[in-house]
Parts: C-alpha cells; sequence; structure tokens
DNA sequence: CCGGTTACTGAAACCGGTTACAAAGATTGT
DNA sequence: ACAATCTTTGTAACCGGTTTCAGTAACCGG
C-alpha cells in the first residue's frame, strides 16, 4: 500500500539500498551472486518502493520482449475460445505474456503487421491469417513462428501443428454411406485456401469415390466456416430447384447449427430424413439436440502444442517440422445412430 | 523481399538517407514537417533497408505502450470470445495492441500482475479476475483502468461497463410465473462473489416475492457458469429426493445447456414438464432444441465500451462512470412460449 | 537592405534497464 | 607473508528510439 506512482527507477532501489544498479539488476533477475547483506536491503527497498522493472527499458537492454504473439483471422466463433485458452496457459506458465491480434492474408499489403519482431520474440499463425509472402519473409529475418492449421509454405521448413482432417472425414462420410444408406451426400466447405476445409473435401471426396458415388459439385455449398452463412447458403439452396439429398455433411460444427436450423425449417426431421455430421466437436455440440455426430478436433491441445513447440525453439530445442494431431470420430444421434 | 535481418536502426536509416535520426524520426512520426526531398530520401532509405522501429524503444522513449490489457478469469467459456472480439476491433482500430491473459482475485497474493503499469497503457478488467484491493492500488498509482461485469470497490471512482441484470431476470422470471404459471422455480445460481450471479438472484427473488411465491434456498444451484458443473449438479439434485419443480431459471445460458442435457436424461420434457430460461443469448441458444428463451446481454459491446471508454480516458476525455448497457428479453421456445 | 518570421535540420541528452570490464576485498595454498 | 584465486561490487557504455534546443537558410514586409 505504498503510495509511489509512476516512475520508481532502478537507480531509486539503488540509492535506497546503497548500493549500485548493476548490483540491483543482478539481484532481481538473479544473474549474478549478491551478499546476504545487500540481498536483504535491495528488497527492502525494492518493497517499500514498491518497485517495479519498466518491462520496455528491459526489452530494450535485452533485446527479447518476453511477449509472444497469437494471429488470428478473427474472434468472434467459440472455435477461438479453446485455442486462445490453450496457449494462454503455456504462456503464462512460462511467465510469457500473450498478445492477441486479428489479421489476414487477403489484407492491404504494406500496413505494418500488428505483430511482428518488433513487439514479440515469436508468434503463432492460425491458418491464413498470413500470407506465404510474409510468412516467408518473417522466416527469413529469422522471427520463430509455429503454424497452426496450415502448413508450411513451399521452399521453407517452419514448424506447423495441425489435425488429422482427410482420413478422419473420410471415415465419418463412409459411416453415412455404409451404415445408414446415404449417397447423396452435401458438403458445406470452408472458405477458399483454407487447408482444413482441402482435405475435408478432399476426405469427402475420396469416401465417395471409395463407394462408386461421383462427386457433385451441386451438393457443395460454401458455408465459410460461419453459422449464419452456412445457414442462409442451405436455405438459398433448398429455395431453388435444388437436388434431392439424404445427408449433409458440414466441414465444421459451427457451419452444422445454421444447416440445421436451415432444414428445420424447410421441414426436414433429423436424423430421420436428413443425416448430419459435422467436424470439431465444439464444446456445445454434444449438447445439440440432436447431438451432433463429428469428428473431435483437439483444439486446446493444438494451441498448447503449438506454444510448446514455439517455447522449444526458443529454446533452442529442436522441434517436429510437422505436428499432426490425431481426430476421432465421435458417433452421437444425428447422423442416424443411436449412440 | 530485402535480406537484412533483425536489426535495423533509425541510425541505418539515417545514414542512407543522409540526414540525422532526428529528422527519420519527424518523419516516422509526422511529428513535426519535413522537405519533401527528404521525405523522399527517407520513405526510400527505410523501404530498401526494411526498416521497423523497435517498440520497446519507443516505449521506453515515450513512456507509452500502445498496448492495453485484459484481464479475464479464465477463456475457455464461449462467452469470453464476443468479449475479446469486441476489445480487440477497437483496440486494433486505435493502433493499439492487445495483451492478454487471465488471473483471479483469490490467487496467490504478492505474485506480480501479468498486466499493469509496467507493460500496458491501461486495462480491462473483467469480473472478479482482480480483487478490490488490487485494483485500487492500481488506482492509486494512476493506472487507467475500466472494469467490466463488475463495479468499482468502495471509496474509489472506476469506470465499470456492466450490463442490466436485476430487472431484465425479475421480468424473465414474472413471465415464467405469470404467462406459464409455474411457481416452483429452480434458481442455478453462478459463483459466489459474482456481481452478475448475485443481481440475477435478487431479480429472480424480487420476482418471487412480488408474486407471493417464498424464496426457497433449497431450489438454489450452483452451477458456477459453466455447464459440465451445472449438469453434474443439476444431476446431483435429480438424484437426490428433491423438491418438486416446474421451471428453471439458469443465470447464464452455458448452464442451462448442461441442465436441460441433466433433465432431458431424467426423464423430463422441455418445455412441456419443465420451462427453462437463460441469460446472455450466447450465439448458441437461439440454435438449441427448443431454442432457449433468455436475456440477450450486448457481450461485444459491453467490449467495444469498455475499450472506447479506456481510449476516451487516455486521451483525457472525461467518461462516464457506470454504464449500464440494457438487456432485452427473447423469448423462445424453452419456457413453453411458441414464439 | 535589414530585422523578423517561418521552415527545416542536427547535436545531444534522455528514457530505464543490462552487462562488459575493472577493481577491491576476502580467501586460499605454500 | 605473498601470490593466486574467488567473490562481490561499481563504473560506464550500450540498447534504439524521442525530443529539446539551437542554428541555418529562405522568405517577407517596409
Amino acid at each position: 500500500m505504498t503510495r509511489k506512482s509512476s516512475s520508481v527507477t532502478i537507480r531509486d532501489v539503488a540509492r535506497e539500498a546503497d548500493v549500485s544498479v548493476a548490483t540491483v539488476s543482478r539481484y532481481i533477475n538473479r544473474s549474478a551472486a549478491v551478499s546476504d547483506e545487500v540481498q536483504e536491503r535491495i528488497e527492502q527497498a525494492i518493497s517499500e518502493l514498491n518497485y517495479v522493472p519498466h518491462a520496455a527499458a528491459r526489452h530494450l537492454a535485452t533485446q527479447k520482449t518476453r511477449v509472444i504473439g497469437l494471429l488470428l483471422t478473427n474472434m468472434h466463433n467459440d472455435f477461438f475460445a479453446p485455442l486462445v485458452s490453450g496457449i494462454e496457459s503455456v504462456v503464462q506458465q512460462q511467465g510469457y505474456n500473450l498478445l492477441v491480434a486479428t489479421h489476414h492474408s487477403i489484407s492491404n499489403a504494406d500496413i505494418q503487421l500488428p505483430i511482428g519482431p518488433h513487439n514479440t520474440d515469436g508468434m503463432v499463425v492460425f491458418a491464413d491469417s498470413l500470407s506465404d509472402a510474409d510468412i516467408v519473409n518473417l522466416h527469413y529475418n529469422h522471427f520463430p513462428m509455429v503454424l497452426i492449421h496450415r502448413s508450411s509454405p513451399p521452399d521453407v521448413q517452419i514448424p506447423s501443428v495441425t489435425i488429422e482432417n482427410k482420413d478422419a472425414t473420410c471415415r465419418l462420410v463412409e459411416h453415412l454411406i455404409t451404415v445408414h444408406g446415404k449417397n447423396k451426400i452435401v458438403f458445406v466447405r470452408g472458405p477458399e485456401n483454407q487447408e482444413d476445409s482441402y482435405w475435408r473435401e478432399m476426405g469427402y471426396r475420396q469416401a465417395l469415390e471409395a463407394h462408386g458415388i461421383e462427386f457433385n459439385p451441386d451438393l457443395v455449398i460454401c458455408g465459410e466456416f460461419e453459422r449464419e452463412i452456412a445457414y442462409h447458403e442451405m436455405k438459398k439452396f433448398l429455395s431453388g430447384d435444388h437436388l434431392k439429398f439424404d445427408a449433409v455433411f458440414t466441414g465444421d460444427d459451427d457451419s452444422a447449427i445454421g444447416i440445421v436450423n436451415a432444414l428445420r425449417e424447410g421441414g426436414y426431421h433429423i436424423p430421420e430424413d436428413v443425416g448430419i455430421a459435422g467436424f470439431d466437436d465444439l464444446r456445445l455440440s454434444a449438447f445439440l439436440t440432436p447431438p451432433l455426430t463429428t469428428i473431435s478436433a483437439p483444439t486446446e491441445l493444438v494451441g498448447q502444442t503449438a506454444a510448446q513447440h514455439l517455447f522449444d525453439y526458443l529454446a533452442g530445442k529442436s522441434v517436429k517440422m510437422v505436428t499432426l494431431l490425431p481426430t476421432e470420430i465421435v458417433i452421437r444421434r444425428s447422423c442416424g445412430c443411436y449412440a
């Protein structure tokens, strides 16, 4: 409860403890031994003056910020809560701070990136928040990065943490085909140039192919991984002179919710008329009605792993270039099962 | 695509452009006029060297970080996504950065706060992430703060942005009573010492009182604003030799989901047997089955407003001490209505 | 042609830490 | 007792920007 305001500097502490600033610095950082007696005087002075080291000054002197960045495309999807949570937990445990910003690869170039070497020691880059060119450029400048939900651009080697998309998707779509006898399956895809979306579509196609069903582009709806967009696109689809379908695989759970609602409003019963399956296993997916059959993605773990890899790299350890975390099919009611 | 690595300093630029560092600084910050000719040389040098100002150096010199902090209790609830999103949008628009951290008022004292005057220009404090004592202390040191979902500690005046809890809750519970004839209404409350939880309970009690229903503590379940906890507490409640009830008002939508599931598993039909109403109007609430009757809280707007107030304060403008954002009852199916 | 502005520019101090280097004092071995 | 070594400490140079202050050149009105 001292009253001192802002700027108590290390020199104030040094004066108060009757030592040099170097000694105070050494004590604070435990960077060299300090005699017991002096140690005590410094400690006393610090708490008396309520001294807190000035982060910027320290950053400038050490050339380290003890901050890591997280670059996202947006924040309003519930998907990001566990991701940020996972990252934040290891960042905190390491005694670092977390800077969060949004950006998109297709935003005005030349505008200064919100996060970079100038204000962080490294960063976690989500999907297409950054363009290949920007990533390569930063990497060229030896800026530590870990990519999540995207792979390294060609010609460079940057550690990435992603999830297994294709196989799980394929197996899930096969489940719709073999167990539930579906063969006119709508695919609700995500944004263009999004790798998750791409591989999920590949999995979908592979399943069709394996069972002799021809891929039909007219059964693909563009949901952008956004609930509202998926909802409207599905409404639009239904309102037209559309093809018959007996199931929907949505590339993400968030869209699935929009899809389910659009279908309900169209008079479809789920899963009796139309089976639904999603991807992500959001926190809410098990609680929907009917509970959503989906693919469980370890989103929080992706965050933790990425952050851990970044710290490993900063510590000079070698890190795996590609980490593919396993996903798992979660059968619930929406596909037609009674699980 | 220059190859220069890390440290290109302002002096490098100055040398390259054949001017003084002062001039370069003035040009970068537009803090004084610079002749057209020099301007061009500097611009040329900057892009040629790929120069980016060193944030820490700037912070040190200006005593401003251009960073604002956000302190949360945790990150894994979907409630936080719109909140962070709202804050981030105005922070970005102001050209600032956002530092996010979690903390809880009842954590070990004396450990250095992750966010404070040492690394930010001000911060947004959520609910009980910080103790009264810490807040008062920071405020005493003239550290700019805006509180959200909590009021200012006694004896100090700190701007706060909160939502109207009590009246809306009261009206919603009255809806259950008068429109649906309920009179044995369970209340699922949030964490101890959480203001939202407190006022929602007050609203609940007031509604009971207004209609001559006695408050019964045995009908209060502690859900902690966490879906899983609410689920388990409700299961526990149902498994015991419990009181009869005909409706449930949960202090938050997230818990409502857990409650609904616990009830379903207990064989209850919603809303026929038991009416449900929540609070928050999460992004998913309208998509639940049945769609959840709830109170719409402008969470993203809370974030935006808080951030805006913080910037207003930083700009020397006066800001309202208490901002109470309106909430709105959203009648859907879960209470028994056919809306 | 001259004093007074105005428009630009540069030198150097400063922000608050860290750390290389040197030196003083204490300790040890012989 | 003395050289060698080890501890502990202080001095001062940096880190990379901003900003005060002073100075020069161009411009302007009378």
